[in-house]
Order: structure tokens, then sequence, then C-alpha cells
RNA sequence: GGUCCUGUGGCCGAGUGGCUAGGCAGAGCUCUGCAAAAGCUUCCACAGCGGUUCGAAUCCGCUCGGGACCUCCA
């Protein structure tokens, strides 16, 4: 079974065929970088990331190409050309290129944080403002776009109705009809520059107030909002590529235009399967400026906001999200959280007794063989559930139930040789490829230099010694003084200790 | 107004025709000096009303509710 994966475009699961194995393209829309991730940001990157490390132990070479747009886009077509970044940086007093920075750098430690891989290329709208020059004069020389005051607009009309007999009309991926679109578009200021309402910009002149501004054939001005993933995506992925990705929220019209763009410049469509994850909700809204609860990914991580009863580990962010499938919405809770954290506590606890106290004898027999059957079949069902269009939630489904049996086998409910040592090394094997180097989850235990291990090593013998005096005063003060410290312990069933932080 | 999605037990969330995920919370039991952890058992579902079918959470229709996009947005 190979992967399959859920195409907006033909809106039916496909099975991944990359145009010129072994390579594999993908492009992911990222963020713009004038204000802060949040949580709904966490999601498609999180998503993404987990196709892009399938993809790399599938065996493919990926190029995962993810911009950063730092050129700033309009607040509203058409209203006073507002550049949220020159704006914002007149408010706080600071360079355009120092916001992006900042902003940058923050959200590179959000993106560290939740275990995302870095993409192979991060390339910038600003460091690409000549190749997006050169794609616009190619639309226009192409016919499909107009000048006017300084401004260039694709003409989404002649596209559309030359476009349409080749069967590809505008609206191709978000199911729009571009005559309904025309009737409902709503009345905008400014609107007469274009000759159709529909018509979007590729370059707008810059106004005197507009700090950012490049030097273009057609004045000094900025690109428009969808220009630049075509420029760079043809750049590094080619004219045709496999896989785009985004939030739903882009499929129209940011994506849309974007076909319409590159098609007209490579005469192709430029990605073979469009992937859009769905939003993150709070109480069943999206997450959004307008709606007033945004919480930013730092305030996740320290607990410093309002609807916020606690901080929150990027971990528990991460495995939050894998727990639902990416297509769904996914609603946001203190309560969900929480169960997220408990459960994934319990998971990466039986992952790594399995795999650092899980010994079995060599070619050892299954005792109990409809246990390690059902054993293998889970496991097995890891790599079907994930080639299911990414069906995390399943696979995590599966290995709590694995979870189960690895605690049963720990507490001695099942004797050591229920399984055979293969079943054993076959479930290590693929726990660790799954759960550390598929799903991206690592143990949220802060890496320390030993010292603490070290002293609660110390503890535990002082509490040991205590216990078998029967001095439980001791023993019990050693116990209740660390958990007021956060550090739990446990007498497992052997006689040993073992501990948990946080 | 247009286009589309959706409604699963206290909460989150899988599941597209029969085999009734999983997590968290609740209850009981086992283990334990006591805890915690863990294991086992258990309670609580498919918005409503019709229809198709031997059989529907799953297909169709209607009603009600929620949401997204059409405007920066993951």
């Amino acid at each position: 079974m190979s992967l399959k994966i859920y195409n907006s475009l033909t809106r039916q699961k496909e099975t991944f065929t990359p145009i010129n194995p072994p390579y594999a393209g993908m492009y992911v829309c990222g963020p713009t970088v004038s204000g802060e991730s949040h949580l709904g940001h966490a999601r498609p990157y999180v998503t993404f990331d987990v196709l892009y490390r399938y993809l790399l132990h599938n065996g493919y070479k990926v190029r995962y190409v993810r911009n950063l747009t730092d050129a700033g886009h309009f607040e509203e077509e058409g209203r006073e050309a507002e550049d949220k970044i020159s704006k914002k940086a007149v408010l706080e007093k600071l360079e355009p290129m120092e916001l992006v920075q900042k902003y940058t750098n923050l959200y590179r430690w959000a993106m560290d944080r939740l275990n995302n891989l870095p993409p192979s290329i991060e390339p910038t709208a600003t460091g690409h403002i000549v190749e997006q020059i050169e794609m616009i004069k190619k639309i226009i020389a192409d016919g499909y776009a107009y000048e006017i005051n300084g401004s260039v607009y694709f003409d989404v009309e002649k596209y559309n109705t030359d476009y349409s007999q080749k069967g590809q009309p505008y609206g191709i991926l978000s199911g729009r009809v571009l005559e309904e679109q025309i009737e409902s578009t709503r009345d905008l200021d400014n609107q007469d520059e274009k000759r159709n309402k529909s018509d979007f910009a590729l370059w707008k002149n810059a106004p005197p107030e507009h700090i950012m501004r490049w030097q273009s054939p057609w004045g000094e001005g900025f690109p428009g909002w969808h220009i630049e993933c075509s420029a760079m995506s043809t750049k590094y992925l080619g004219e045709e590529f496999d896989i785009h990705g985004g939030g739903m929220d882009l499929q129209f019209p940011h994506h849309e235009c974007e076909i319409a763009q590159s098609t007209v410049c490579n005469h192709k469509m430029p990605a073979r399967y469009w992937m859009h994850n769905n939003m993150i909700t709070i109480n069943g809204r999206k997450m959004g400026k307008s709606y007033n609860n945004v919480i930013k990914l730092s305030e996740l991580f320290s607990g410093s906001h309002p609807l916020l009863e606690q901080p929150y580990h990027p971990m528990t962010i991460r495995f939050f999200i894998l727990q639902s499938h990416y297509r769904g919405t996914l609603d946001f809770s203190n309560e969900a959280l929480q169960a997220s954290e408990k459960a994934l506590k319990r998971l990466m606890e039986a992952v790594e007794w399995a795999l650092t106290n899980w010994v079995v004898k060599e070619a050892q027999p299954a005792a109990d063989k409809t246990l390690d059957g059902k054993v293998q079949k889970l496991v097995h069902e890891f790599k079907e559930f994930t080639d299911d269009d990414l069906n995390t939630a399943k696979v995590l489904a599966n290995m709590f139930e694995l979870v189960s049996v690895i605690n049963s086998v720990k507490d001695k409910h099942l004797p050591a040789n229920a399984l055979a040592s293969e079943t054993v090394m076959l479930l290590k094997k693929q726990l660790k490829l799954f759960v550390e180097d598929i799903f991206g989850l690592k143990s949220e235990r802060e890496g320390d230099d030993g010292k603490l291990e070290g002293v609660l090593q110390l503890l535990i013998d002082i509490r040991k010694e205590a216990k078998g005096r029967k001095d439980f005063v001791t023993s019990d003060k050693i116990r209740n003084e660390l958990i007021a410290l956060g550090i739990q312990l446990k007498d497992e069933k052997d006689g040993g200790m073992s501990y948990t932080i946080g």
C-alpha cells in the first residue's frame, strides 16, 4: 500500500506519485511575519511537517519550501493602501526589516519548540522582488494583465474565458464559478482602477507613505498578494511540482490566484496535489483577529492569556493536533488540552519504558498467540493509517492500545514471554519510528545535565532505606516534598522506583 | 445573498452500510504500608423527523443547530 492524500483539486483521495521520483517537491504557504504566530498557525506547520517527515521516511528526496511573507499585504484591497508592515512599523517606531526580523525569529523559535523540522528553503518575498517583476512582465506580455496608474492587475475574466476552454476555469480549486462571484462580490472603495471586481493586483503603486517600495517598470511600488508564491514555487520547485499545502482559508482566493498566475506563465497547473488543513476553533469559532480570540504560541507555552488556565507544553500542542485528522476542524479548550497533556505523558512514558527496558530473549515464541497477533496487527496499521491521508488520529488510537500491553508487561500483569521476541522487536522499532521520527513527538522532559537525576537517585536511595526499616514518616516526607516540587515518585512492582517531572 | 462544510457519550475526537476507535473525566475492583502510577471491568453516543435497505452514526430527503469562504487570515 502506498500513500494516498486528499487532493482538494479533484476532491478525492489519490495515490501520491511524484513527477520525478525519487524527488518530491512540496510548497507550503508560510506566515506573514508582521506579527506573532498563533495556535492556528501551528496546525498547517505540524501537519505538513509530519507529511515531510513521512515522505523522507519513504525514501523521497524532498525539497520542502515554506515562504516567509515579509513584504506586507493590504489590510483590505482597494481601501487606503495600508501596508501592514509599514503601518505597524510606524506605530512601533521600528524599521520594517527590524520588525520582520523580530517576528521571523519568534516564528522560528516556535517552530523549533513544536519540533517542526526546518524546511529545505525558506524564501522571503522581499528577496524575490526581481522574480516577481519578471513574472508580472510575462503575464502582461501574454495579455492577461494590464497596467493602470502604476499598478498592474490580473485580468481574471479573460483568463477564465480562455482557460475554461482548456478545462481549467478560474475557480477550479475552490469550486467557485466566476459569474456568480461577480454578482456577489462586495462593493469596495477604489475599485474603479480595475476593469472587473474579480481582478486582483499583481503590483501596486506605492503611495508616498509606504516605506516598503521597489522600483519596477510601472514605477515605485510593491508586489500584490499572491505573486510571491507563484514566483518562488516556480523558482525552487519548477513549473510543475508535487504538493502545494496551506490552510483552508487560503484556498480562495490565494491559491486560486496562484494557479491563474502560474498557469499563464508556465502553461501548466503548478501543483499536482493541493492539500488544505482545516482550522482550529475556539468555542466553535475560528481563531482570527476579527474575533479577538487569538492565542499566540508564546502565550500558549507560557500560559499568559485570559483564556488559558495553565501553560501548555509545545509537545502537548503537537499531540493535540495529531489527535485529530487534519481536514477536520479542531476545537480548542483547556479541558481538551489538559486531556492531551495527560495522554501524551502516558504514551511517552510507556514508549520510553519499552525502548529502554523491554528486553527479550532471542527467538522466543509467543506464549499468547492471540495477543501476539493483535499486537502485530496494531503495529502494521501504523503505516496503513498514515498512508490513508495521514490519519494520525487512528495511529495514535492504536498506540494507546499498545500502551496497555506495554504497561501490563512492565507491571508483570502479563508474562515476559507473552509476545514473541520478533513481535517485541517490531513493536519497539515501529514505535520509535512513528512516535519520534514521523510524528515528531519527544518527551516533554527538558534536557538536564544529569545532576538532577543524580540528586533524585540519592533521594530515591534514602527513601528505599527508610522504607526498608518501615520508617514511613521519612519515606512519605521525601515523596510529599518532591510532589510539592512537581516531581512524582512511583513505587514499581519489583521494588524499584521511578519518577516523573511536571 | 452566493458557495461549501458540519452536528458522535460530561469534554476532545476517529469512524461512510453490519465487526459499535482512542484519549481525558466518572464508577468499581486489583496491586500497594499509604499514595501515585499501572492493569482489569464499567457507565454515558451517534441533532430531530421521514425514507432506502434484511440491516444505517454511516446513503437520500426535510427540519433545526453550528461553522467556513466570498475581505487580511493557518
